[in-house]
Parts: C-alpha cells; sequence; structure tokens
DNA sequence: TTGAAAGCGCTAACAT
DNA sequence: ATGTTAGCGCTTTCAA
C-alpha cells in the first residue's frame, strides 16, 4: 500500500496537496495531473483507516438481524443496501441471532469502528442502546421500536393481524386459530392483538389452544399447526404471525393430509420461493425492501447532520385475498 | 470515547500500562485492578481503527457472495460466521450481485480498510484479485475457483451432475433434460458436464433443446422449464444445476398442471423453505455450511502465518434418491 | 495555491 | 514491571 508520502515524492508535491487532491480541495491543475499519475503509478488507494482515525468517522454503516437466513431480514438487507450504496455508504451486515449478547458486541464494535450509523432489528425489548445512543451516533430501529429516543421504522402490525383475520372471516371461515410468535416480542404481539380482536368482535368460535405461541422458525410452526390439528375441536382457519412459520404450519397440513380448501390460510409475509400454492391463501405482504430503503433514508438524513426529534415510520402492509394468489 | 490517555490519568498509571491491560501483558494485580476500574468508570472501550492503523490489520474478515437472497450463500454464510467468530473474528458481508464492479469495489474496501482477510465468492473468471493478492491479504475462493494462486474451497460438482442424472435413470427415466447456470461459469459448467457424461454414456434420448441454460435466479428455472415443455418430444425429467431455478421449473410444472409422478426432478442444492414436496424428487445436497466452515478455517490458518502453497479442498455433495424425500 | 506540522488513539521498542 | 516516546497514514489548521 502506497501512502500518500510515497505519491508526493514521485509527484514533487506536498503530502497535504496529494490530500487535497483526494479530497476534491483547490489544487492548480497542473500538480493535480502529477498526483494523479504518481497516484495511478504506485496504484495508491486511501488508507481508510488512517483518514477514519483522522476523521472520527467512516462511511459504512452497520445492520445487525437476527436471522441472517430469513429471507424477509435479507429483503430488508437489500433495500438498505441500495440505498446506502446510492449515496456512497458500504454496508455491514451482522448476525444477531436474536441473541442480546451479540447484539451488544456488535454494537460495541459499531462504535469502536467509528461507523457512521447503524440500523438495527432489536433481538429483545431489552437491548442495550445506552453506550451508542449517549456517544451520539446514530441509530435507527427497523422492525421493531425500543424504549430508547432513537428513529424507528416499523409496520403496522396490528392493522396486519386484522387484515389477515377479516380476510378470513369473509372468505367463510368460522374457527380462526392463530400461530403467533414467542411471547413479549413486540411485532409478534401486535400481529396477534390484531387477529384476537377480530375474533372477538366478529364473534367467531373461539376454543382454548387457538393461540398457539411458536419461536419463529419452520420448526417451530410446523409444531403449533400440529397441536392445532390435535385439539378436540380443530380450527378450520389459521393465521401465522410470519414467514417461516407459515412454511412449516403448510408441511404439517400437508402432512396431516388436510385437502387444499378445507383449511384457511393467512400469512403475514411472504411465503419465501414457493414452488407451488398449495391451497389458496390470505396473503399480507410485509414491505420488507421498503423498510430497508426507508431506515437507510431516515439514517443517512441523521448522518448529514439532522437533528429534528426523534421519528416513527409506520409503513402499512397490504392484504391480498385468496384469489389472488396466483403465480 | 474516553481514551487510554483519560484512563491512565484515572488510573495514575501510563498510557502504555493501560495498553497492557487490554492486550494481557504482564501488569501488576494491583495496577490492573485500578486500571480496569477506571476503564468502567470512563465506560472506555479500545479504539479499533487506532488499533488496527498501528498494527495494519484488524480482527474482521470479509465474505463477497453473489446474491445475499440465495439460501445457499445465507447458509454458506453462517457456516463462515459459525466458524470466524469461534477465533474471535468479526465478519462483514458484502453482496456483490454478481457485478465484477462491484466486487471490486468491495476488494479496494478490505485492502484499504486493512481487514484480516477475505473469502470470495468469485462473480466470474474474470475476477482482478491482482491488487489484494499482490497485497499479501490472505484470500480464499469458495463456490468457484480462480486463475490465482488461492486456497479455494469448492465442491465436486461434475460428481454432483453425475450422481443426479444416474439417480434419475435408475429411476426409470430415459429423456433426461438440464437446467444449467449461466454458459461459462465454472459451478454450473461442471454441473452440466456431469449431466452429459451421464446421458452420452446411458444413450438416453437426448433432443436439441434439452439442455437450457438459464440466470440462477427462480424466473430462470421457470422459463426454461416452460421452454422444455414446449420442445416437439419433451423431456421426461430434469436435472435443475441450482436451487432456485428447480423452484421455477417446480412452478412451470405446476402450472402446467403435470402429475406429480410423471416427470422426473433432481435438484442440485437444498429447495428452499419447502411447504410441500409435490413430487419426489432426486436431492444432491450441497454442503453450503460445511463450505463456509472449511473456507474460513483456511482462511484462519492463512491469518495465522501458514505460508504453504495454495490448497483447493473439494468437498462431496450427497446424493439422495426419491424416496428419502420425506419431509 | 501550497507547504509544514500537529495530532487522531493506539502499540511496541527501548529505557529504567 | 512500568514509563517514555515514536510512529501508523491521513486531514487540517496556520503561515507563507
Amino acid at each position: 500500500m502506497a501512502t500518500i508520502y510515497e505519491v508526493a515524492a514521485l509527484a514533487g508535491v506536498s503530502p497535504a496537496t496529494v490530500s487535497r487532491v483526494f479530497n476534491g480541495q483547490t489544487v492548480s491543475a497542473e500538480k493535480k495531473r502529477l498526483v494523479h499519475e504518481a497516484a495511478t503509478k504506485l496504484a495508491f488507494t486511501p488508507n481508510r483507516t488512517a483518514r477514519r482515525l483522522r476523521g472520527q468517522s467512516s462511511e459504512i454503516i452497520a445492520l445487525l438481524i437476527p436471522d441472517i437466513e430469513n429471507p424477509f431480514f435479507t429483503a430488508l438487507a437489500r433495500g438498505v443496501e441500495d440505498c446506502a450504496r446510492e449515496a456512497g455508504y458500504s454496508l455491514v451486515l451482522c448476525n444477531t441471532d436474536d441473541d442480546p449478547a451479540k447484539e451488544l458486541h456488535y454494537l460495541e464494535i459499531v462504535a469502536s469502528e467509528q461507523m457512521a450509523g447503524v440500523i438495527l432489528a432489536p433481538a429483545s425489548d431489552e437491548v442495550d442502546l445506552g453506550a451508542i445512543v449517549s456517544l451520539g451516533r446514530p441509530v435507527v430501529a427497523v422492525d421493531r421500536t425500543t424504549p430508547y429516543p432513537v428513529d424507528a421504522v416499523k409496520i403496522d402490525n396490528r392493522a396486519a393481524g386484522i387484515g389477515a383475520t377479516t380476510a378470513l372471516f369473509e372468505a367463510g371461515y368460522r374457527r380462526i386459530a392463530c400461530i403467533a410468535g414467542p411471547a413479549g416480542i413486540e411485532t409478534t404481539e401486535d400481529r396477534f392483538l390484531g387477529w384476537r380482536q377480530v375474533v372477538a368482535a366478529r364473534k367467531t368460535v373461539l376454543h382454548d389452544g387457538y393461540l398457539q405461541h411458536a419461536n419463529f422458525r419452520v420448526d417451530g410452526g410446523r409444531a403449533a399447526m400440529r397441536a392445532l390439528l390435535a385439539l378436540d375441536t380443530p380450527p378450520d382457519a389459521v393465521v401465522t404471525t410470519n414467514n417461516l412459520m407459515a412454511v412449516g404450519a403448510l408441511q404439517a397440513l400437508a402432512a396431516a393430509g388436510i385437502a387444499p380448501d378445507a383449511f384457511g390460510l393467512a400469512v403475514l409475509g411472504e411465503l419465501p420461493f414457493m414452488a407451488l400454492t398449495p391451497t389458496p391463501f390470505v396473503q399480507v405482504r410485509l414491505p420488507a425492501r421498503h423498510l430497508g430503503r426507508t431506515a437507510a433514508a431516515m439514517l443517512l438524513e441523521r448522518i448529514g447532520g439532522d437533528a429534528q426529534p426523534p421519528r416513527t415510520v409506520v409503513l402499512r402492509a397490504e392484504v391480498n385475498p385468496p384469489e389472488e394468489q396466483a403465480l
């Protein structure tokens, strides 16, 4: 790695001039040419580490997500990346595994690496943003909110739950169950509250066990669906509150040999890579990519110095009734 | 951000002693205590940027993959991450979109950020590793190889293609087509060569158009399958050379109303998040996570100073016949 | 417009 | 065992 000193020597100018050339400062055309020539000859690339130490910040933003193998979060990541790249920022992706310890570790790295900012899908309600917030590094929470005074972008989860459940009701189902995520997580809590609101208002049949809590993954959805089917009075439809649990639920239905139309399904999220639509289902599309783009845009504004009070942007999900689920 | 100077002042020791405490050097228990106390009080975290500028390297490794939304690559990333974390390294994920320009951009960042090393799934045969190799930064190519003298981990793609095709033949299919990836990419080239070898040796029926080239995504697989079904003498089975194209092929089959057992399918890769197995199919599992772990282990060895000549590790895929595709 | 020089926070060589 | 000090490569005053 050549340094500005070597370039300066070769070009016959001072290191400061080389720096100026690479930072769009006023330098005479002649010297500019000399510097570029020398830089090319030496394959010079400015050392970002030094630049960062000096300037106390870098053009890198971090995105902390709980599960990199969940298509919802990879889509979100794409949204962030698209937006960040346009602004000349690079994206660093970190997998927290929903583990507050890993999350904290990565947040420390963000600070000590002097990254420009961080977008975070919090692992739990007990995120510790204290350090990073008091440091003044911009933070945007995405998908879930936090108790800290930082920007947030989320989905109207309650409305999504309401939309999904209502669509099932209108399709004629009357015993509508819900496979919710882990108790105590805001996102899934709101979605299941939406479900509860509708089943209560519509006076559908409701048995013990119609609300199943599961982990957010495929196996959780599968186990929950099995439990539902094993009830004395099984439901005739189910709302799954995320994408992967829906996959598990479908697997359990198929394994139980339930006929396509005999059971109603509403999915919050995109059914990832579905080869076949086994049964028409209600889909509430969650705008993952858009969530990412919005979060990135907000973060970039903060990085740019915007100091208005923290905002929370709520995006609305789009409900598609069963008929429209053609490939 | 507190600095070692502030900690040193508060603890009544020299900056060097603070540094030693945080780097496992010999420091008396008493001073160690004082330093820790002061550090805690000031919420001190060592500044990685300064440390890196000083030490010319960091505990970060980069992973460059062509498509973060492809489960094959996210599984690979998990493998890398698991291994890296155990060794105290953090992982930075970069999405190249199969674009050599983006790839080069990220490689420059790797160098100028003084990351410890990089694991790369090359976008094309024309990767430009010249700069990073001559800089001496460890590089491991994964999934695809490169013309440069760097370590590589790949799958025995030819054997995978052979296994898939043979399994279809043994299941009784005689008109076996192949949906290959873009021409000129080594990975897919080898897989389709395996297919060709078997169809030639077994003297199966082979028509023009039985070899379809497609992009690596769902839409590519779908289009290719449609083209196959539109042939005068359509095939009775197909080998798809990656996971996403298989999803597309299944979609096209379902759309065409082809009955489950009427058409043979062999998939190279995991069918991601399959809710239902529409038809028994041959699966050649590609050890994505293992690929990642292996690559990470090799990279860490290089980072540790290992200077043996470049190695290429070839992992074998595992063929599962149709019967075993239970959920 | 250009150059000289002072750090950014840390580590390691050297001295004590 | 501990302190002093010289950089790592860059940006940015301050002077010229």
